[in-house]
DNA sequence: TTGTAGGCGTTATCAG
DNA sequence: CTGATAACGCCTACAA
């Protein structure tokens, strides 16, 4: 069913049912009538792939996220609030779960995918596997979040970890706490190495080096966060708080710890980072540093939206600061 | 940048370029060579719009799940998992969230979306909000999970509630309990209403009958069940055992619980239904009715390539049974 | 206000 | 094996 056949139905032209279809305002209402009727008696849609060929304009654009594999519901967030900001301004939303996991290359593969349909530009929010995009030739709008290496070509929203994780050592310091540990994800993920970094310049603010052994490096999932406070805990001198890369991994060793009558928010402190809705109904509930996937999927579709209309004349900067939330699993240290 | 453009350049015909793109393999390797060069040199992308329209067909599929508000993991899961067999099969899937919140009949909002796309089926994983789709008229391959009202044209998911609750049942029967309260989502879902009904189905069959003071709708959310559960604590006499309509509520009252010093697994059974990652991880470890959303996508996905390929002919019947799955939230009653 | 003709980028069907 | 030529469904001058 097409344009032509509901024109010869309503015994009128093919273009005049486009125009009625596109709402042109100077259409005879009589026609306007006649031609609705029949479009609603044969249940016709307009093909969406000639009109976007007709216009030059598809009205839709990509977004790349890390898979979610395990069920971190980071990414689902991040996804959600990307679409909803997206239909809101008209534009439709093309996903491409980038399988970092067996190809760290696979975002390019992605990427041709979204070109190949013709998206107005890409969202990359795969935080660290958009540097195997460096040798791909950039051609339309697109943003990174928290990429490690600004290029000219592509909009960067920069993330702030800092600020956040130095009001979570600073909470930590103010208790007492001298000896922190820290539950990495894999440091070759740009921003897992971002946010050790950061930890670390906080640690050395407070006149605190930190010791090597207090660093685990684990894959940032349930699992990893529960195996791999095990390295901490082993220690002959534990930590008496730990940092968290991310919640999922806090949580997995909250698990842990209480599975060995470890009370954390008592016996020993822990931080997550992300803030996940979840948070709120651990037990104890988790403190956590704020990197809030609806705001940065608002950021994100927001900086995305002006490189596509604006292009390069109108670069403003977008940047997103982490904050320390305080709840329950934070503590003075206990000796 | 086009065929033609390319056609040009490599001083061939645009049809020469069209079959070199779609590998046809009677075209002289010379004249590949050129092509394929000039292809790299000016990084042109096939338009996918356009070969869609020439080809008639889309290789694309549409899922429409509920919102992901909340963050509940279960959808985000069905989703990663039903692009993943897609793109397995060569197939593309473009996702839409149904806002079931504010617009119950969003639903049909979206398959409009999504047929003017010309997918070539769509999956409706919502679990209730198909009802939505009643009226409207169905012209390609679809297909529902668990719907309670089985059309014609629709190969609907058969989902077996009933296994998976009656085991939960039996196993808190086994332990002593005779008052089993229940957190039951928004009854209006069809979903939730058919879980109910199986737990009274369930409970008949052990010779109990269901007070009406132990069922309490809530939303199914973290703070539904965490709100919920108190309609039950503070009853004179409160149930000594409570199933929950998703893991998300169960985790929400297990917070309650825990804040009110009352011990899941110990005081009190709680029992969970989707089985989703972070059960594991709760403390204690939640019982719950495995709902999974792995298996649910790839069956879906299954379903609905089958009703793409054979139509009408073949119509194998699909079904997921629900099982208990014992972990730690579960006890002998308490009195 | 309406209709006609041409084009969007590709595939497919023909002769050559 | 290659190259015209005509679709695919729609939009958009331009002409009537």
């Amino acid at each position: 069913m097409n344009i032509r056949e509901i024109a010869h139905r309503a015994r009128v032209s093919h273009s005049t049912v486009s125009r009625i279809i596109n709402n042109i305002e100077t259409v005879d209402p009589v026609l306007v009538r006649r031609v609705q009727k029949v479009i609603a008696e044969v249940g016709y849609r307009p093909n969406h792939q000639a009109r976007a060929l007709a216009r030059g304009r598809t009205r839709t654009i990509g977004l790349i996220v890390s898979e979610l594999s395990g069920g971190n519901p980071f990414f689902s967030e991040i996804i959600l609030y990307f679409e909803r900001a997206a239909v809101e301004q008209g534009y439709e939303v093309l996903i491409s779960f980038a399988d970092t996991q067996t190809h760290p290359d696979h975002v390019a593969v992605c990427v041709t995918r979204l070109q190949e349909r013709q998206v107005e530009g890409i969202a990359v929010m795969t935080f660290g596997m958009e540097r195997y995009l460096r040798d791909y030739p950039i051609n339309l709008p697109m943003i990174y979040a928290g990429s490690d290496n600004e290029l000219p070509k592509v909009r960067n929203i920069r993330i702030d970890y800092l600020t956040g994780i130095r009001e979570a050592v600073r909470h930590l310091v103010d208790f007492g706490h001298q000896r922190i540990g820290y539950l990495s994800g894999q440091l070759d993920w740009s921003s897992m190495r971002t946010r050790y970094n950061a930890f670390r310049r906080a640690l050395k603010g407070f006149g605190i080096t930190l010791e090597n052994e207090l660093t685990v490096e684990c894959e940032h999932t349930w699992d990893g966060g529960a195996s791999g406070i095990v390295n901490l805990l082993n220690l002959p001198k534990p930590p008496t708080a730990v940092l968290c890369c991310n919640d999922v991994t806090a949580i997995g060793a909250l698990k842990t710890l209480g599975m060995r009558g470890i009370q954390a928010g008592k016996d020993m402190a822990l931080v997550g980072f992300d803030d996940l809705t979840m948070c709120r109904f651990t037990q104890p509930s988790l403190s956590t540093i704020r990197f809030s996937p609806m705001e940065l999927a608002n950021l994100a579709f927001r900086a995305l939206l002006e490189e596509i209309q604006e292009g390069d004349s109108r670069r403003s900067q977008f940047e997103y600061k982490t904050h320390f939330v305080l709840r329950e699993s934070t503590c003075a240290p206990n000796r």
